[in-house]
DNA sequence: CTCAAAACGACAACATGTTGTCAATGTATA
DNA sequence: TATACATTGACAACATGTTGTCGTTTTGAG
């Protein structure tokens, strides 16, 4: 029996994926530090920004959903939150034990302050680097996920 | 004062970023799930590939260089393969502590049989994927990559 | 050569994520 | 309606990663 071999495209994506995980963790690393200064960190903010762009007030599963990760860790991550008064649960009137999740005005505050420090960095990161060519990464790593999301629909 | 705004880069690039999120997770999953038959993990794997693809074999140091972790991450995982006996530590006649890690016959033959996995799932999940367009995302994503990396050359 | 700085392994504390399990709640089907 | 199934929160165990610190070893500047 011969072993399969690398098509071109998979010896390609192969590289794509090991890069990927690669920046993961300089995104992550690099996060941590710019939001430093607001007592945030990289996954707070996420689950922050992932509450604030919600157009209503939703639950810890839908903000798992949201993000690609399971509830269980969104749920962590909420109740500290909650705790240092960064949000706040409010009652679901469609379901009594999944309240849903809102910023409180500390929790506004602070994700304001860290989008100020975002949007200079990223843009400073962006600098030289062309719209078109950066739509184009994004989709194809947007086909890429959905596809693997696609193989197992779970968390 | 007023705030900055995202540039149209800084904003597609935001986008960007939360997708590089939501693909790691994606990719560690449907990772743990390909190799979960060989006993390895997604970490455990990786590790074994970064030995592998070493020309000579290297200081655990090294390997976590080339994996963009820090050294202790590394450690832990190149220990418990030690404890498996999927790796061997060599005497390093350039560095009396650092010494250098192999594979052993069994890592060798785990590590095969993942790549036997690997092959052809990477190779469908790159179907209908241009090469071209694979690697002008892999050439995006490493120059982000490597200015972070420039913001803070540690880990 | 000497000595300060850097690199390295070891260890601990902690953050973040996963899986698994359970009970409570909501939904849908017979 | 009644009952099976899915969703959700809670809790625990564990995997993986980070930061910080320490002592040892190597390296390099003077």
């Amino acid at each position: 029996m011969i072993d399969a071999k690398h098509s071109r495209e998979g010896a390609a994506l192969t590289e794509l994926v090991l890069e990927v995980f690669r920046l993961n963790g300089r995104l992550l690393s690099a996060g941590d530090k710019l939001v430093a200064g607001t007592g945030l960190t990289s996954a707070r903010w996420q689950v922050l920004g992932a509450i604030h762009f919600a157009s209503e007030p939703q639950t810890v599963s839908w903000l798992a959903r949201s993000m690609g990760l399971t509830r269980q860790a969104v749920q962590r991550i909420v109740n500290e939150l909650e705790s240092d008064g960064l949000v706040a649960f409010k009652e679901n009137p469609a379901h009594r034990r999944a309240r849903l999740v809102t910023l409180t005005r500390k929790g506004q505050a602070i994700y304001a302050a860290a989008d100020r420090h975002q949007k200079p960095w990223i843009n400073a990161l962006a600098k030289g680097l062309e719209r078109g060519e950066i739509d184009r990464t994004l989709s194809l790593l947007s086909i890429v996920r959905r596809r693997l999301e696609s193989e197992s629909p779970d968390n």
